[in-house]
RNA sequence: GCGAGCUUGGCGGAAUGGUAGACGCACGAGACUUAAAAUCUUGCGCCCGCAACAGGGCGUGCGGGUUCGAGUCCCGCAGCUCGCACCA
């Protein structure tokens, strides 16, 4: 076997830290240094730092490694700055992976995910994150979603929750509800059969109540990136407009419509007299009706619903209805009136699920109305247009406009003619001005083992009758079979089966679980008191949060993240805490790319099997050559994989994290190459190796002169501007800024030994190495203790020791070099003394010889200094 | 279609309107070595120029503008990436 050839073993190292990480990860948790009480001590600021907490699939990948070293980055520096900092873990721990384990290979949910997070937890312990593990939660734990039971019913007390039908996306073979990204082109991903749309009684959470809070909050959060931001705010989908009630003729003989009016949502209301038809959705109550009389409109309706589900259909499906012979009356012209049609491009979910078609205004009905040749006038003039001679052919109008062949509305702008148009229809008792959101109510019940049981029980006498507190937790059965499709609690024998809570006759349990993003909706409230009897300890949730640095994938943009958002509010209402924000500060970092491999017949290879060389690349085991395919996101199906522990055990948990925070910003994605991991462990050996020298071979007390030799100066006024750099970095979320400068003072360092014996020089390394160690701790935590003890064998451990301050008399330098431009452009420079007065350096700069040549026979009009920076000569011609 | 972001050497990237390319990777040269690894020294945007030392021109996707001075600010364009998308 080939191990590859890494500076780690094949050179005895300076530093040994396959000995150092573990004795310091132990020396920490021995000593709690990381513990913090549930509410936050007064006599300090708290800090509250918490990453998206894993998914246990039973590895841990670079992506965590990343997500949570900058985590600890932050958490490590905030301890230093003298904050009370939360950092805790835990594993949200439900979810269908579990159930297909157990349907694949036999192994029951719960151990399989109870291993995964032992072998994950082991990872990441390795890793030396600074954890308040005493927190640690799992949400299958019957602990956690017990008091997830509780906070569902007190939410239910408190009209947030609410049981009603909903179409789901049912897979006829599996007897199963599907998510929508577990249908694929109206397929389910397991079972390949066609998908339905079905309906079934559904528990939803009222997040719809919150859509005004939940929008408003959003300008308050000014730590957010711009674009998740945005992207809730679409999400919310706030829009203004009206409904309008459009009276139903009589209908034709054969119907049976029992409505006298269809409801229709618009933002356009000022274009109504451009209209030309009236569309309805498919799943329509008015629909359904039609349906049932008439075979053709069925078969439409069901057509629309087998196209329903697959993305790309909608994207390329054509406009297309079904004329259901029914017809309107126009709310402001009583004497005409227009087709309802049964529309594909009518969306239920969203409005009233019906629509007026303005033609001229709205491209999609400019082209249902030409597809099936239904009349339309144009209503909106754009500037400059002629309305004698204007007309809508196939491009709507978009943007300004005047109204015309619209009666009261002639010649309002269409601000004004919307108000107008609102006036009128409330005038008429036929309409009102509406804000209408996007946002829908959030459906939690899933057809699941392993999930958080939904607390309620059902009765035929007394209906859904939740369950009573001193009932909780409703603990899922652990005897459950796999064997055949549907959900295990409903096919339990025994554990569906209660008396009913109220009435004491024979009841059944709901076996609904709950959506998963319900778990991590509330874990950062459970993290302040993770074992209190309630579900959250109000002095401590109010003590902590909001979290004051949230790090996580974009992936959360939406979903999570506004889900948090609204229990938050949820749990606020309920008295589970007083804040409404979850988090105050939130960072989205970017992936980790690894380059992809291939071999002559095209399978994948792993980074490991692949030898890099200088024109391509050829496999380790018989150097037959290799594709080198694109750098993208690291995946077990492209095998660009790079695990961990491999990291961990070759170069150790430091360099793993030096590397990530490396180079790349950390909201970009950055590429795992095997020269960058190797530079990084070479980096900090020779650190290493340079503050060993200084603590072998300085004196501990070396004293500091009045009178120092310049190599000192020099010396310690980079050692200062590094402390202010490295501060300014981390306060900036850049890491990667910090490194660089961490790598010159380093280098400034080890230059200074040249200069050993000069006065002050033995003081300004000792201080050097001293804040090196002290400066790399949040990065490389093991290895700046191993430093520290170096130094200080006697002294107390980095963790222990406050972040260190820049003096301010050392920040500048002692000569700094000033360029010298004539227009603008570059000539030279000058070193000068920072404190020379501007006459002194222009005269200096007018004297550089460069400068003096160039200046000879012009004429100076401007000069300009900037101290410190530059001076700049304008001259005439 | 709508929205957001990005575009700087061979590569990742740095840069309060003030010396563009810090720092790292890769690569080149040298020292040490029997040799290699490791380590150390050193070079490294492109072009012209010079024996050498100097110098000079062009350069941050493209085109304009503001300014003594623009990677940075403004206007327009292009390309790439991501998100949303029949939302009435």
């Amino acid at each position: 076997m080939t191990e590859p050839k890494t500076p780690a073993d094949t050179a005895t190292p300076a530093y040994d830290f396959a000995t150092a990480e573990p004795l310091w990860q132990e020396r920490w948790e021995r000593s709690g240094v990381f513990n913090v009480p549930d509410v936050p001590p007064a006599d300090r600021p708290k800090y509250y730092v918490l990453e998206m907490f894993p998914y246990p699939s039973g590895q841990l990948h670079m992506g965590h490694v990343r997500n949570y070293t900058l985590g600890d980055v932050v958490a490590r520096y905030k301890r230093a700055q003298g904050f009370s900092v939360l950092h805790p873990m835990g594993w949200d721990a439900f979810g269908l992976p579990a159930e297909n384990a157990a349907r694949e290979r036999g192994v029951h949910p719960g151990k399989w995910t109870m291993d995964n997070i032992a072998a994950m937890r082991t990872t990441l312990r390795q890793l030396g994150f600074s954890f308040n593990w005493d927190r640690e939660i799992a949400t299958c734990e019957p602990d956690y979603y017990g008091k997830q039971q509780k906070l569902f019913l007190d939410m239910l007390a408190a009209g947030l929750v609410e049981r009603r039908e909903s179409w789901v996306n049912w897979d006829p073979v599996d007897n199963t509800v599907l998510a929508n990204e577990q249908v694929v082109d109206g397929r389910g991903w397991r079972s390949g059969a066609l998908i339905e749309q079905k309906q079934l009684s559904q528990w939803f959470l009222k997040i719809t109540k919150f859509a005004p809070q939940l929008l408003d909050g959003l300008s308050h959060l000014p730590r957010w990136p711009e674009r998740v931001r945005t992207m809730q705010e679409r999400w919310i989908g706030r829009s203004e407009g009206a409904r309008v009630r459009f009276g139903l003729h009589e209908p034709p003989a054969g119907f049976d419509v029992d409505l006298d009016s269809v409801e229709v949502f618009t933002t356009r209301p000022d274009t109504l007299f451009g209209m030309s038809f009236l569309a309805i959705a498919a799943d329509h109550p008015l629909a359904a009706k039609v349906a049932k009389k008439n075979a053709k409109a069925a078969e439409f309706i069901a057509e629309c619903h087998r196209l329903g589900t697959s993305e790309e259909a909608i994207e390329t499906a054509e406009k297309r209805g079904f004329d259901t012979g029914l017809r309107v009356s126009h709310p402001f012209m009583p004497d005409r009136s227009f087709p309802v049609w049964i529309a594909n491009f009518v969306l239920m979910d969203y409005g009233t699920g019906a629509v007026f078609g303005c033609p001229c205004g709205d491209q999609r009905d400019l082209d249902f109305a030409n597809k099936y040749r239904l009349p339309f006038i144009p209503v909106i003039l754009p500037p400059d247009a002629d309305p004698q001679t204007f007309t809508v052919t196939d491009r709507a109008t978009d943007g300004q406009g005047t109204l015309f062949n619209s009666a009261f509305l002639d010649g309002l702008d269409i601000a004004t003619a919307k108000k107008e148009a609102i006036a009128r229809l409330e005038g008429l008792g036929v309409g009102r001005g509406v804000v209408n959101w996007r946002l829908r109510d959030w459906g939690i019940s899933r057809q699941r083992y392993w999930g958080c049981p939904i607390p309620i029980i059902h009765c035929d006498s007394c209906g859904a009758v939740p369950v009573p507190d001193d009932q909780l937790p409703v603990v899922l059965p652990e005897d459950v079979t796999f064997d055949r499709p549907g959900n295990p609690l409903e096919h339990h024998p025994t554990w569906k089966h209660v008396a009913c809570p109220k009435c004491q006759k024979p009841a059944t349990r709901e076996t609904d679980t709950c959506d998963t993003f319900v778990d991590s909706s509330w874990y950062f409230a459970r993290f302040t008191a993770p074992h209190a009897p309630q579900p959250t300890v109000v002095a401590a949730a109010d003590g902590w949060l909001p979290v004051d640095q949230y790090i996580g994938g974009i992936e959360h943009a939406i979903l999570h993240l506004l889900y948090a958002r609204f229990f938050t509010r949820a749990m606020h209402e309920t008295g589970h805490l007083n804040v409404d924000e979850p988090f105050a500060g939130l960072f989205t970092q970017g992936m980790v790319n690894h380059e992809s491999y291939r071999d002559a017949d095209g399978n994948w290879l792993y980074p490991d099997e692949v030898e890099r060389t200088a024109t391509g690349a050829t496999r380790r085991d018989t150097g037959a050559p290799v594709t080198v395919g694109r750098v993208e996101k690291m995946s077990k199906s492209k095998r660009n994989t790079v695990a961990p522990v491999t990291i961990i055990e070759r170069f150790g948990a430091d360099t793993a994290r030096w590397f990530v925070l490396s180079d790349s910003p950390p909201e970009r994605d950055m590429e795992w190459t095997e020269s960058g991991v190797a530079g990084a462990a070479r980096f900090l050996q020779r650190l290493f190796r340079v503050v060993r020298t200084v603590a072998a071979g300085v004196p501990a007390d070396a004293p500091c002169p009045a009178q120092v030799a310049k190599a000192a100066d020099t010396l310690r006024r980079a050692t200062h501007r590094t402390i202010a750099a490295v501060t300014e970095a981390l306060e900036g979320f850049s890491p990667n800024v910090a490194v660089a400068r961490l790598h010159e003072l380093t280098s400034a360092l080890a230059d200074a030994e040249k200069h050993a014996d000069e006065d002050g020089v033995a003081f300004a390394r000792r201080e050097a190495a001293t804040t090196l160690a002290l400066l790399c701790a949040p990065m490389v935590p093991h290895q700046a203790e191993a430093m520290m003890a170096l130094l200080d064998p006697a002294g107390r451990p980095v963790v222990e020791r406050a972040w260190p301050k820049a003096e301010a008399d050392l920040l500048a330098a002692s000569e700094v070099t000033i360029a010298v431009q004539i227009m603008g452009k570059l000539r030279g420079t000058v070193a000068v003394a920072p404190d020379m007065p501007k006459d002194d350096v222009i005269a200096r700069a007018e004297a550089e010889p460069n400068v003096a040549r160039l200046l000879e026979g012009a004429r100076i009009v401007k000069r300009i200094y900037v101290p410190g920076r530059i001076v700049n000569f304008v001259v005439a011609k």
